[in-house]
DNA sequence: TGAATATATGTAGTTAACTACATATATTTG
DNA sequence: CAAATATATGTAGTTAACTACATATATTCA
């Protein structure tokens, strides 16, 4: 019984040690973005990377992509569009949408920080290149999550 | 190049994506709650099961078992005491410290928390217990980086 | 074709952690 | 032993995500 208990604090920590771990990683980019002498935050990665590869795109699209809610997607761009690393213009088609992208500016900060994330690649597959591998379990789980979910698997047990 | 442009973005994305399943794991935890009818938050979980192991606890030494900021426990402390969960006396021997400890209605309520923490145990274990085990992974991630920050590892690149 | 529904964007307010600062009490040290 | 330092608690304000609601435009269907 004792045993289960601490099982379940374990278990239940989970979700503060996932945050507390995303916090100090992030933190840490912004560090080493500084060592590089770029001002980039890496919140701001997802959009700009996804504004590279598809080079423009609706703010709901672009949510979709980086997967965050748009109101978040709609912070982020108005601080990239204060720095200048995005601007957007409206949808000819569908006058609903706005449609985003790089600014040459955008374009050639991203060329700079190539360095960069090479280096945070290094540091990054020191970290995670454990026994069991955390990008590799976080894929796992996100697909065993996307068959079932937590509660419903759950429910399984109430129901028993 | 192209890869490593792939892969830095994945990498990147790791902070988001941890924070999103906690996110996840968090709100399920509370319908699995309600679901029994225990009127209960999972981030009050931390606090209360410390004290039902330590019985009695000053404000710092709890947020430091927990891994929080202080702050951060004081707020959790507050709605704990509102729900008559926990209560807090002043320490004779050292004035400045504040003792925390479980009310009677809290060992009550941990106490028909129980069969939850089983529930939830076999849920957690279902979801977990991939290839790759997220516990055990993050486990080894934060020793991992309690040894070398991601930030002095990269600064070891940075230097070549 | 126009009424009902769906989609796109945007705003306001919430949450749960944080850092920075303030104050009171203890402990250490010159 | 008193001044300097350290520790404990607390408050205020920040952050980065979220949900809920509002509005405008597009699409569907009776």
């Amino acid at each position: 019984m004792e045993q289960n208990v601490i099982d379940a604090s374990g278990l239940l920590a989970i979700s503060t040690r996932l945050q507390r771990l995303s916090d100090q990683i992030r933190k840490d980019g912004l560090l080493i973005y500084k060592a590089f002498g770029i001002d980039f935050q890496p919140k701001w990665f997802p959009v700009l990377y996804t504004l590279h590869k598809k080079s423009t795109m609706s703010v709901v699209s672009l949510s979709d992509e980086i997967g965050y809610a748009h109101p978040s997607t709609i912070s982020l761009l108005k601080e990239l569009e204060k720095e200048k690393l995005i601007r957007s213009k409206k949808d000819q088609v569908d006058t609903r949408k706005r449609l985003v992208e790089l600014t040459e500016q955008g374009k050639t900060l991203l060329s700079t920080m190539e360095p960069v994330w090479e280096v945070i690649i290094k540091a990054t597959a020191e970290i995670t290149n454990t026994e069991n591998n955390l990008m590799k379990a976080i894929n796992e789980v996100e697909a065993t999550l996307q068959e079932k979910s937590f509660l419903q698997r759950a429910e399984v047990y109430i129901k028993e």
